[in-house]
DNA sequence: CTGAAAGCGCTAACAA
DNA sequence: TTGTTAGCGCTTTCAG
């Protein structure tokens, strides 16, 4: 990777131009306390003049520091990732860190890749959408390393790591309980996998409403899938092909919800209408798509925000606490695509 | 950004406890030539039982060198840019290179922020999708340093940075051609904004079609806006309370169509019957909506796969012409979203 | 407040 | 094939 360019000038020269000595310039750039306004304005010009440019790789070898945190995503086609990354960058450029950004794809072999050149790049953190079957041995290693790591919306089962993600029991609860208070008693789950813990336990919330409400579940209404649009649409076809499909169906999430959506406009049927339907995450779609969507709000924005500061807390040692879990309540928004059973006027 | 941690093995010591020296060590891990098999064993043995962990930061000061890219993309929340991250990565993973990511939000200053960092990190070239008004002087700052640049999209006037983009000024035309052809007289072109060339030029391309059918342009019908879904919704919004709507809308992109689709479903229109939608772009969603979305493709994730390559290629002297400009066709992509004026059975 | 000297972890000559 | 010696650009003691 190399490649001819004029050789950037350096602090020594941008010191010798302005009459001081290297350390006076690196103090004066900065903006260390103990140096002449004089000086610093001296030096400031200096590097104006010659077109000086930090070299901030070499400052953070000398200074064993880190200014770049890794990211490290499932996938990006999702406005959910979207919204996370947009809150996660935010508060970063806020404490002036640089982001390493990477998709495993649901890869472990890629994800292995990716953790090993970030740490290769020295990053001082790592922000981890971890793929299901993460070994744990990668845990280890990062682990060993000794830089802080905060999940995000997947946990690992040693909860060794801070964690940032919602209340999916809850979420899955409030999803069925509000079904089930429209009048629903066949529900299905669509999308998502069992291998997510997520998925599991806003299963097991959605099993806990219908407990609660003393109702018997089908279990055949849940179907795993891929968490993505495409499968929604797909899932949502099988459910239609039920010999007695649910009249409501939960979405693992929102994008698996809209693509559901899809499938029943395409086959004539009005979503809130002929089925209920509900989401989880609120992404800017579930706003915008005809019908709006009711969904179950899990704050991603919010949620990368959080993540990006707590990761920057154990950076700077603020917190020492042990691993903490941070669960954000998800909050139930009412919009149109679910209505009372039978009603013909959502 | 300091925090303690377990300080991190060097080379050197891998080499103390292989029994080799230093530069031995260092051609053992890289697969250097001269190494015999024997020595290579050991020092990777010595490695793993040490934990080494490479410090990539550390080599590329020594030998002037770079293994990191600048991404800059004005935003990530719509699945285009999502489609030509995936490609660039992709490319970018074959080489060994590692994304440095910014958003720009479309503001200039951000923008200058985000290239300033990373240059300070020593990319090794940027893949820059650049704000608007991007100033002569930030372009003159990058030439300066001498790293090659890959334009995405949008082109300066210069051309004096490699570029890859569609051919615009086609892409209007083949959509105002085939909505011509489908008998429409009133097309409006709406969403996007004057200050991107890629709009004047499919403006232009639009303005051509209908000088060669001869036809009149009502310029009423051409209404700039954001590039968004929810500009595409509210656009729409407009459109439809004109006295004189037209039949079919040409959007700037098909994130901005499928916003003016979901209008017009609400208002109890449908797309491809009450009014004829077309699109830019072929992302995933275009084919998923209902009604599909006829669209011209733009081809984005090939797109970012070049610009990689491309930047790849500037990067290790494999090219060293002028700066080109890579300039795809689109091509028209014929679903549901269109059809002939008035006809009742899309 | 400023300067001199040392050295971060690595690679690149050059010798051996 | 392997070891020795410099030194990338910066920050950090520690004296002045």
């Amino acid at each position: 990777m190399k490649h001819d360019k004029p050789s950037p000038v350096t602090l020594l020269q941008v010191a010798k131009h302005a009459g001081v000595s290297r350390s006076t310039a690196s103090l004066a750039l900065r903006g260390g306390r103990y140096v002449s306004e004089e000086t610093r304005e001296k030096v400031f010009d200096s590097m104006r003049q010659l077109g000086y440019v930090y070299d901030r790789g070499a400052a953070n070898l000398r200074s064993k520091s880190s200014s770049s945190v890794g990211l490290v995503f499932t996938d990006l086609d999702n406005p959910f990732y979207t919204a996370l990354l947009i809150g996660i960058n935010e508060k970063l450029n806020k404490h002036n860190l640089t982001p390493l950004l990477g998709t495993t794809f649901e890869s472990c072999a890629i994800q292995e890749r990716l953790i090993s050149t970030m740490l290769e790049y020295r990053v001082g953190g790592i922000i981890l959408f971890a793929v299901p079957d993460t070994p744990k041995e990668l845990i280890d290693r990062i682990k060993q390393v000794g830089i802080p790591v905060v999940l995000i919306n997947r946990n690992f089962p040693e909860r060794s790591f801070d964690y940032i993600g919602i209340d999916d029991l809850t979420a899955g609860q409030i999803a069925a309980e509000h079904l089930i208070g429209k009048g629903h008693h066949r529900i299905g789950f669509i999308g998502g996998s069992s291998k997510l813990s997520s998925w599991r336990e806003r299963k097991q919330g959605y099993e806990n409403a219908y407990a609660k409400a003393g109702l018997h579940i089908d279990h055949s209404l849940i179907i795993e899938g891929a968490a993505t649009r495409e499968s929604g649409y797909e899932l949502m076809e099988e459910v239609l092909d039920f010999q007695d499909p649910p009249t409501a169906v939960f979405c693992y999430n929102d994008i698996v919800a809209i693509g559901a959506m899809m499938k029943l406009k395409e086959r004539g049927l009005i979503p809130g209408h002929d089925m209920a339907i509900l989401g989880v995450d609120d992404i800017p779609e579930a706003s915008i798509f005809t019908p709006k969507l009711t969904t179950v709000s899990s704050f991603p924005m919010l949620r990368g925000a959080r993540a990006a500061s707590l990761l920057y807390d154990r950076m700077e040692g603020l917190t020492t606490e042990p691993p903490q879990s941070i669960i954000i309540q998800p909050e139930l928004i009412v919009r149109e695509s679910c209505s009372y059973k039978g009603n013909k006027h959502p």
